[in-house]
DNA sequence: CGCAATTATGTTATCGGTAACATAAAAATA
DNA sequence: TATTTTTATGTTACCGATAACATAATTGCG
């Protein structure tokens, strides 16, 4: 907890010494330099990085929020991006959101009072607000997993409209015609490019579009695929919006005991990462998470540091995974 | 980015009053804080945290250090302490260590120097040094999952002796005798609790123990059970130390084209979260990894208010989850 | 050998808040 | 109405760094 001055003291130097032993080395005389060196030893000294920030209006802290860490997607794009900011040498913060409304306005206004150097961030919403606020205060963001128009931004992100559109060719593939579309978050980018996805195949192959949409939150394939069994109209295929949706889905199947892909036959977005390892058996569009991560993390610093490039958009391809889960031959084998 | 100045000049006030506006806003007259509130309004004034920490000392911010976000039990941690944070209104900055080992130096002596009000980490070996290390610098901690002896600070962890003990048992009691367990940070208290836990068990059953440390990396899992498999040594079971573990032991099992549990029993701590809800397979214990998260962080805010009582040491219950990559009878059945 | 150029170090203002202290104005009391 | 008390606001030093500027010490060169 010792300070500058009492290190320069301890050396029997000015405190503008101790600083350039720290910044400009080179600049010091040999045996100046080890005076400070050992006084910084000896005391623990810590440069206090908040009297630094105050001066220099950088702080080195960059930000990521997300809707929820626990979420296969974010939480390899977390990691992505957090090896990425280690490795540029800033520290970073994380905020999930999609717990309460109000937590991501909460969230950028803390980060806007401390002053962080930029943030990565996959809005809750379509709205420019909060992408406004934060350039009222010449924060650099970056956009991930839902693009918002009209937002001169960086964003980087999976294809989504190829995701959707790769599993419903899939689904049709394997000869089924009464597919649905079932969760999102309705206003996000996402969510409306794999609908649309979606929405092309089923158009081009004649067959009868239904869409279910509501949260990217298991709650809502559970609520869903509920009512569609209550009402009897579960169809023989859906395609969740993501990996969270399908877990309510899973939920809602087996409290009525209906089977996959016995009864049903289910794809998604994102894989649900350490399932696959253990039981490859969900059919799913995989995005490279942990490298949009870290894609957003060095977008972001290189704003950060003054690039004025025009905006880019990063649309990763995506890759489809065929597994049990979407056969119809196994279906059918088994019935 | 206005300053608290450019308010005061704009409402006709001193920086004093606006100053007095956020922290006792009610010594103020009805008409200067009317006045102060538009001047903030409409500048978009956000006070600077940066400067205030300087002054005060406190940054409001806490820091969470795991070994792999990608963990589920450290995902579903982080989600607990990052609500808990929020809530408490401290903003939480992350870091992961276990890909690098100089990683978790680094951060701590970032976070040092950023000035964190308090630190949650779960270390990666069992030496005192990081510890005695934020100690000096009067940084108060709180330590997950893994106790270090000798470090009189708070630890909030599942209870691994125990876990080691119901899998253990569970095993022999499914009829298999020759039980290895495979993985583990040797210096790591949880590895040596759970260690502990199997040892008992196997001892007083009188079974041989089988033991292959390592660390808690899905490549240990599959290093160690590859080595098994080429000398045809691999045993009727296996207790693997964590979940990412088993990860590496699943997939070596796959590249040999071994099914569970027809060929091998396979059971480990900490739930693969989602995995199990789209397929319930693995037989595990599962850690209430998001009350400890949540418990640590408030631990630790107790802490950084001042609280001098003596440290706890938080274990909580842990729970067996009997399925069926452990169940003899469907191993008999099928062979 | 003397003066300019270079090198090494010190002095000082500054970043944007906070809070102790000082003071002026208004209200309460005698 | 004079005096004390209370209320509202202003002044100022300070937190711990940084960097521009100033100065002292050393070196180089004619």
């Amino acid at each position: 907890m010792s300070t500058i001055l009492e290190v320069a003291t301890r050396a029997g130097v000015s405190h503008a010494t101790v600083t350039r032993y720290f910044r400009k080395p080179d600049l010091l005389a040999p045996v100046t330099y080890q005076r400070v060196k050992e006084a910084v030893e000896e005391l623990n000294y810590v440069p206090n990085a908040t009297a630094r920030a105050l001066f220099t209006g950088q702080t080195d802290i960059v930000s990521l929020i997300v809707p929820a860490i626990t979420s296969s997607f974010f939480t390899e794009m977390a990691d992505g991006a957090e090896d990425k900011a280690h490795e540029l040498g800033y520290t970073l913060t994380l905020g999930t959101t999609d717990k309460d409304i109000e937590r991501e306005r909460t969230y950028l206004e803390a980060l806007i009072s401390h002053r962080v150097d930029g943030i990565i961030i996959t809005p809750g919403t379509d709205s420019v607000e909060h992408i406004e606020l934060l350039k009222r205060h010449k924060i650099p963001v970056v956009l991930v997993d839902r693009q918002i128009k009209d937002t001169h931004v960086d964003f980087v992100g999976g294809d989504s409209l190829d995701a959707g559109v790769l599993l419903t060719r899939h689904l049709i593939q394997q000869g089924f015609k009464d597919i649905a579309f079932v969760g999102g978050e309705p206003g996000a980018w996402s969510l409306k490019e794999r609908l649309s996805g979606y929405r092309q195949v089923m158009q081009s192959a004649g067959l009868e579009e239904r869409v279910y949409l509501g949260s990217y939150k298991p709650e809502c394939g559970k609520k869903i695929t509920t009512n569609l069994i209550q009402e009897d109209q579960l169809p023989e295929a859906i395609l969740a919006a993501s990996s969270r949706v399908i877990l309510g889905i899973f939920n809602a199947l087996r409290e009525y005991q209906l089977r996959v892909p016995e009864d049903i036959a289910l794809t998604c977005v994102d894989d649900v990462a350490p399932a696959s390892i253990i039981n490859p058996f969900l059919t799913v569009v995989e995005q490279p998470a942990y490298h949009i991560g870290q894609m957003a993390m060095q977008c972001l610093v290189n704003r950060i540091k003054g690039s004025t490039e025009p905006p880019d958009t990063h649309i990763l391809p995506v890759e489809l995974i065929v597994r049990r889960s979407s056969i119809k031959s196994e279906r059918l084998h088994i019935s």
